[in-house]
DNA sequence: TTGAAAGCGCTACCAT
DNA sequence: ATGGTAGCGCTTTCAA
């Protein structure tokens, strides 16, 4: 049933119903209880019930210089799941703290980017989650100058907060997963690891330290882009050139994805003639036969405590390091043979 | 290098600093190229860049009645791929709009919804899109009473505009896509079609229209969730029970990863022994090997198109039907023998 | 315990 | 072509 528009009602419409002050009606239903009388308070809440009235946060906003709104730039990071996850540990901790999600993406567009922020700022917003879909080090645009900012999923040199995943904790987990099970030998990396990129070369800092904690080491690494499809093709590559390994650390989810595939046309079996791990943790990780164990990247924690720091009293500065939750599922066994 | 907080300049000290009323100011900034000379406007751009001024869009929003807002209320949108690419959508045509976008999720809690919505209201957004992640019927909140609203992926009673995909028509091209290969004979639908889902009575209509243009027939249905495993389970159970199909019409692509699983694992091949198309064309799509042929689910264009609806000046009501693109790649074959 | 008045920063009306 | 003034709806002194 389409209802009719409403006559828009003003605080003071509520006032003068309930026979009061503006500043009475306010006080009321602002919600600080003090100074009214009970029955005032009455009075009013039932006149504005009566006439269902609802506050104009827009004019609070401008009194008060409080809007109870953050904005949320981010490159792309709502596609793909991995960002969903992201915002919704935003949304939930923004909720908590009354506050709502203005959320923008530049589409890595520099010059929309500035234009964004400048917008989000106008609009008053409390502070900015500054995003990026993969982890990343970023040079922060000065539109963000003055402003409240939490970086997330990022690093800068900037003396903002910043919440990322602890990548290096995280390889050091994966290594764990597959020496837990007695592997020494034949581990195999499957990825590319460009310096540049912060998740290739901590993950493999830290597969690297773990393994040497058993002195194990990374017997051959596959250079492919973190594609199903490259991962599959260099995984083939490698096991028709003559490569058995024994387990396989492969540097995300898509990554084992193909070299699933790979395995699988190869005749070889998860986990019984060769263990997997990997990392990310998307929704495919337990949607593979055997389901694969992964290190998560824990972005909705990362959502939830960048609000938290935002809004925070404290004034933390630098890098904060949440932990990868490690997954395990089925495609890790002691080595065959 | 962190900026000091710089003061909060507000148009009155951009006029005194030009030596104009707070009226020219507005004027130029406003970007209403009326009634003012030349030089005034450049004195006015020029103060305006010295003082680094930002308007307050809070208060031109508390004037003007307009907050160049639009408000999402999701139960779960932005949880996995396919909601992210609707509030991409959104996204990209509110940016088109000059408009920002509130986004707000409420988890299916139904005491929290119209709490978010009367939130949304009370900020003055221009306008709110209501969006389900799974295609349903829905009862609107009472507190959406009023406003602008345009419901996307989901319908009602009401006369507003609601945004879903042409799931019949969808159905139709998936029979089409094995059909025009040749397959009339053992064609398989696999997963579940309760009544009350829209996408699966809808695309179960489609498909066996589709099929009946060529006097086919769906020979066969496997009952299941609509998740990989289940899938997995009823084709392996089916296979091993004798079953011998030339097509599987997978009623998603989560579906269609079960049962390319089921297939890989019975020895058969894809599309050499069974052709597969499916529905929705998530990023997993593409991944399988052979790549999956698919009826996509038009999210992004929905999102835009849903903004473009709510802010555009054409009263639209009722259902407006968004195509579902057809992605042929490698699952399709004509049938064997 | 209550109310009057000022003012947040902007735009719009009505002057000139 | 330009400026004065009122007012959007609210909160917040300050006075009673």
């Amino acid at each position: 049933m389409p209802t009719t528009a409403r006559p828009r009602v003003r605080l003071r419409d509520v006032a003068e119903h309930a026979r009061v002050s503006a500043t009475t009606a306010s006080l009321v239903l602002g919600g600080r209880d003090v100074r009214v009388s009970e029955q005032t308070r009455q009075r009013v809440l039932r006149a504005a019930r009566e006439l269902d009235y609802r506050p104009n946060l827009t004019a609070r906003s401008l009194r008060t210089q409080v809007s109870s709104t953050i904005g949320l730039v981010a490159d792309t990071i709502v596609t793909g799941h991995y960002g969903g996850e992201l915002i919704r540990g935003s949304l939930t901790a923004a909720l908590a703290h009354g506050h709502r999600l203005l959320v923008c993406e530049y589409e890595g567009d520099p010059v929309l980017e500035p234009m964004l922020i400048e917008d989000l700022v106008a609009r008053q917003v409390d502070g900015l989650l500054y995003t990026t879909a993969s982890h990343d080090r970023v040079e922060l645009p000065d539109a963000l100058a003055g402003q409240r900012v939490v970086l997330v999923n990022c690093e800068s040199e900037s003396s903002h907060p910043s919440v990322v995943p602890d990548e290096a904790e995280g390889g050091r987990a994966a290594a764990r997963l597959l020496t837990d099970a007695g592997h020494r030998e034949g581990i195999v990396l499957v990825g590319e690891t460009p310096t540049t990129s912060l998740p290739a070369s901590r993950r493999l800092e830290g597969v690297t330290a773990g393994l040497a904690e058993v002195g194990a080491v990374v017997a051959e690494q596959l250079d492919c882009s973190w594609w199903p499809e490259a991962a599959f093709d260099a995984v083939t590559e490698a096991l028709a050139g003559g490569m058995r390994p024994r387990a396989l650390v492969c540097l995300n989810d898509r990554i084992a994805l193909g070299t699933y595939q790979a395995l699988g046309e190869a005749g070889l079996s998860v986990p019984g003639d060769v263990s997997v791990v990997s990392f990310d943790d998307s929704e495919l990780a337990s949607w593979l036969r055997p389901a694969l164990s992964t290190i998560a990247l824990p972005e909705f924690e990362m959502g939830r405590l960048a609000v938290d720091l935002l809004l925070g009293e404290e004034a933390v500065t630098g890098a904060v390091l949440v932990p990868m939750p490690v997954r395990e599922r089925g495609s890790v066994a002691p080595p065959s043979r």
